[in-house]
DNA sequence: GGTTTCATGTAACATGTTACATGATTCT
DNA sequence: AGAATCATGTAACATGTTACATGAAACC
């Protein structure tokens, strides 16, 4: 009876913020969603299918000129996205390649170790930068999102740049104890 | 040829380690890796036999009284252990259930986000208290590790101390912001 | 006229989890 | 004697990714 999976509410959760087609959901979880959720096509479209079979989501019909098919939540849907979003999130099981080599690496040669801290450090250099790049954007004013879920996606924003900040960090620390053995 | 999965290059990494069993594996998976990596008896025995196949770990047979089978890796196997640890870890795809929860909670009584974000502030309290407790068995010298690899352990919970701190004082900044809605 | 982006969908494959079946050993 | 932990393994199921096939519309 109750909804499978995840991928389910992440569609009914992004439905519920405007109506849009399987490609526009893919869109959202690369473009605003990206280091919180992805989603590919081969789960979104039969997910679609589903969600509309359990009435949880609807088809809009437009003058359907093209292939488009655009989907809008229902208040069935809406009920359900609130009654997921109310549930704790379960802890997620954790997978970090990263770590996982790290800890293996201890016999390597310490040159080869402090390369892996390096260019760990540099991904998340890069990953701070696009953080303040979309802070930047949001600060022109240029996103259509209103002021309130502006402060949510602020908050995101913020939780990355705290991580990235941390784990730079971190590299500094580590190398040095590395360097140090 | 090159072996497919993760799961493969973790338990040829836990057995590089030291020999053990599959429930040993399990074991250092629930105990030492917590929140790096986890496997599950479903995965471990079929990629144990896998593995054996291709020659890069070996059963030791050891006056077998008891059903149990002790494994070690061999030399082909470090060999690919060390290949692997030489590639740079892909970044993997991120799914936060939690994330995904708050950006969709904008519309939700605010109660309820700040129920959400002292419950996740909590979950980051008890995994700091773990991590540092772990932090001080090490200190005890109650570990049976080398002092190389202990430098290793310690560094891994640095990082985990580091992400719990920052989701601290997320959770407190955030939920300052959110209050003054 | 050609390239990129938009758009939907399926099939095959890869990966990961849960439940179950079985039994020995150790601890209380 | 009973409970907990050690120990191996399979089958069914759930989930997730990739490659492919197809074609319209927008941009240059």
């Amino acid at each position: 009876m109750a909804l499978k999976n995840k991928s389910m509410y992440a569609i009914l959760g992004i439905l519920h913020i405007g109506p849009g087609t399987g490609y526009d959901i893919k869109k959202y979880c690369d473009t605003v969603l990206p280091g919180i959720w992805n989603e590919n096509f081969g789960h979104i479209y039969p997910t679609l299918r589903m969600l509309t079979e359990q009435g949880l989501i609807e088809t809009i019909d437009e003058e359907n000129t093209t292939g488009k098919i655009r989907y809008r939540i229902t208040a069935r849907g809406q009920e359900e996205l609130d009654g997921w979003l109310t549930d704790p999130p379960q802890p997620q099981p954790v997978r970090s390649e990263f770590f996982l080599k790290f800890l293996f690496a201890s016999d390597q040669p310490k040159e080869k170790i402090l390369g892996m801290l390096r260019e760990y450090q540099e991904y998340h250099e890069a990953r701070l930068a696009t953080y303040r790049a979309m802070e930047a954007s949001l600060d022109a004013g240029i996103s259509g999102v209103t002021a309130k879920r502006e402060v949510f996606l602020r908050a995101v924003l913020r939780s990355g740049m705290i991580g990235c900040e941390g784990m730079i960090r971190w590299c500094d620390e580590t190398s040095a104890a590395i360097g140090a053995l």
